[in-house]
DNA sequence: AGCACGCCGACT
DNA sequence: GTCGGCGTGCTC
């Protein structure tokens, strides 16, 4: 009697519920579990998704709210019903990062409906016609690395550790082959900034026309049309961003997570799921291996492989023995005491970089600099009275822009950029610290031969100005490159045989307890770039990092290529504070235009956590922390504070969470309240 | 998320 | 009078 069979389903609908929704079943048909189905919510229809048949408990709790209980309308057949093992993963991430699963399931369908015929499109084919290309043999290191997780068909994790240019790439390629020999079909994920055409080109080399591309430049019709390619099993592998992965996609064999440690595989709106986490999670649950890549391997697997949960591999040299770039630090502290010399040299630039950076082009080599910083200048301060220009909706200073706008880089907010100080009406507003625009400026010059080019997001907005800049790279029509992080990853330019980081501290000190780490790996991946392709016997790629601090452990083991001395040093700190990878992190923001609201929310929240840490002995050990008002404290006229909770294991923070937020009806109106599972930016 | 309802100020 | 701005509440 308890679980009678009702002639009723669950169902995911699509809008914000925290609960699957009861629906009768049609007299005419029936539905089941992974159907997509159209029901009515309220005065409209939406889609959703069968969860599985309703108890006779669901009717009662939904008779008990007074509902009467509504027809499922029609069943969806445009689309094949979700199988198992990938719907189980949609309800993991439902329940793992505290999301609706109704939400959740609308991920899997494309923007527009199949497509009946063919319309001709004067852009460009979405993937490129290539000839095929001859292979290098592999190295004894790629064979062995190749061999080793070709011995598992099972699910399994594998870290590749592999230096850059040690042609991680050319094993993911060999891994897909053998997959496509069986029949399967690969998902190939990327962060979206690295998923470049020279990427899709190396792939379209090797497998022609059996691969299928998504990224967030393509057309809903496009998207739509990649989509269905992959899912009928038109086409094989599947390359794209994280969003990729819920492509419903059966008989996977083989899920590749390139730069695994990239933050941006954590979406941090809406559904906030880290890429790499679920596509581990999506490998599970389809019984495939997994292979994460990186030069520099986040601290979370690096600390999974030394437990043994994931298999490592390791690539320890270039490919044909090329050497690693040589990496010299510059303090700029001692650069304002050495003699002054005839050439006008701006300030940010030193000796050193500058001497090489001539002699390097004078080989007619090229040169790239790194700035993470965009505009002309960092902020505008008036020399008077201090007042600098900040943003009115942000907790922010103005970057200045083309010696004429004030712009904010977090919120959509510019202005005019006026001389006179607004506060003291005395002052001159004077452009302070440094941005990739005016570096640019200052080349041009300083080097009135050399061809500069700018690569930040004021001059990058599309993939194909992208797709202009590195084909004039590789066609040596840039003699220096001068770019935020955005040429830091994944480029290869065999003429590139300079890198300099302008200055390496950004980010040394951010309140962020993953700052070292993110340098550390900025300064690695940027001076990979260099010299990727001198031949043994050739003088390495030359890297100079100027900076303020040069005794930051990030900078020195960097310094050495010595990814595993860093993570030791880091694993350390981390260890001592109850960080992850040793802890699991939660964190809730509060924001709401009112601060007093803000403030209020935080309280009672944290009143509540505390009474549940008190009360419940599973609850114990959970750290608390904050409120705290969040480093940006204000962010597009919305105050934000956060509260952080700690814990060994993500189960016990998973329940401790919906436990505080199983009932959200104290929270005031006009205040929200977001979960973060796993966060990776604090700010 | 949508969509309706309801309360207020502005305009024919 | 009524048109339309948005804050609030509800959806099996």
């Amino acid at each position: 009697m308890i679980d009678q069979e009702v002639a009723a389903v669950q169902v995911a609908v699509d809008a914000p519920l925290k609960n699957q929704l009861t629906y009768l079943q049609n007299e005419n048909f029936s539905v089941s579990r992974g159907q997509i189905v159209t029901v009515p919510l309220g005065k409209r229809q939406v889609r959703g998704v069968v969860i599985g048949p309703a108890k006779s408990t669901d009717l009662e709790k939904a008779k008990a709210a007074g509902f009467d209980l509504k027809r499922v309308i029609s069943v969806d057949d445009e689309w094949p019903a979700l199988k198992d093992p990938f719907l189980k993963w949609l309800e993991w991430l439902a329940q793992y990062y505290a999301y609706p699963l109704g939400r959740v399931v609308q991920l899997c369908f494309p923007p527009l409906s199949k497509t009946t015929t063919a319309r001709a499109s004067k852009r460009a084919a979405v993937i490129p016609t290539v000839a095929a290309r001859s292979e290098h043999a592999p190295t004894v290191e790629q064979t062995a690395c190749i061999a080793g997780i070709q011995e598992h068909k099972d699910f399994s994790v594998h870290l590749v550790h592999g230096v850059t240019g040690s042609g991680k790439t050319e094993i993911y390629l060999k891994l897909f082959e053998k997959v496509l020999e069986k029949g399967q079909r690969g998902i190939f994920l990327v962060p979206e900034i690295s998923l470049t055409p020279q990427l899709v080109h190396r792939f379209a080399e090797r497998f022609g026309d059996k691969i299928a591309v998504l990224h967030s430049q393509l057309t809903d019709r496009e998207r739509t049309n990649q989509w269905w390619d992959i899912v009928t099993g038109n086409k094989k592998i599947l390359i794209g961003a994280r969003s990729a992965l819920f492509c419903p996609i059966e008989d996977v064999g083989l899920i590749v997570v390139d730069e695994e440690h990239e933050s941006s595989y954590k979406q941090d709106e809406k559904l906030k799921y880290n890429g790499r986490d679920s596509a581990v999670m999506l490998a599970k649950f389809m019984d495939c291996p997994v292979v994460l890549g990186s030069a520099t391997p986040s601290l979370e697997s690096w600390k999974n492989a030394v437990d043994k949960k994931y298999h490592l591999h390791q690539l320890k040299s270039r490919v044909e023995n090329r050497p690693l770039p040589n990496i010299q630090v510059v303090d700029m502290r001692l650069e304002k005491d050495l003699p002054k010399k005839s050439i006008e040299k701006p300030y940010w630039l030193s000796q050193q970089l500058y001497n090489e950076m001539k002699a390097t082009l004078e080989r007619k080599e090229q040169v790239a600099l790194l700035l993470n910083r965009r505009g002309m200048a960092h902020l505008v301060l008036c020399p008077e009275c201090g007042h600098t220009a900040e943003c009115p909706n942000c907790d922010i200073s103005l970057t200045l822009h083309a010696q004429s706008h004030l712009v904010c880089h977090y919120c959509d907010y510019h202005e005019n950029f006026k001389i006179k100080c607004s506060d003291c009406k005395e002052g001159e507003l004077t452009p302070m610290g440094l941005g990739t625009e005016r570096v640019e400026e200052d080349l041009k010059k300083l080097f009135p031969e050399a061809n500069v080019a700018r690569a930040d997001r004021d001059e990058i907005n599309s993939r194909a100005e992208l797709e202009e800049l590195i084909e004039k790279m590789e066609q040596s029509e840039i003699d220096i490159l001068i770019g935020t992080q955005m040429i830091a990853k994944g480029l290869d330019f065999p003429n590139l045989k300079l890198v300099g980081l302008l200055l390496a501290d950004i980010g040394f000190n951010l309140p962020d307890f993953r700052s070292s780490e993110r340098s550390f790996q900025l300064i690695t991946q940027m001076s990979g770039r260099s010299g990727r392709h001198t031949k043994a016997d050739e003088n390495p790629g030359q890297v100079i990092i100027q900076t303020y601090n040069t005794t930051h452990d990030s900078l020195l083991f960097a310094q050495n290529h010595d990814y595993e001395g860093f993570v030791q040093n880091e694993l350390n700190h981390r260890a001592q504070l109850n960080y992850p990878p040793f802890h699991k992190m939660t964190a809730i923001r509060v924001q709401s235009l009112s601060l007093q609201k803000v403030k209020d929310t935080c309280h009672v929240m944290s009143q509540r956590a505390h009474a549940a840490k008190e009360k419940f002995a599973i609850y114990h050990d959970i750290e608390i922390l904050g409120p705290a008002q969040a480093p940006m404290a204000k962010l597009r006229n919305q105050f934000r504070y956060h509260l952080i909770f700690k814990h060994p294991q993500s189960q016990r923070l998973n329940q401790f969470v919906s436990f505080l937020l199983g009932d959200e009806s104290w929270v005031e109106s006009q205040v929200k309240v977001l979960v973060d599972i796993d966060p990776m930016n604090l700010l």
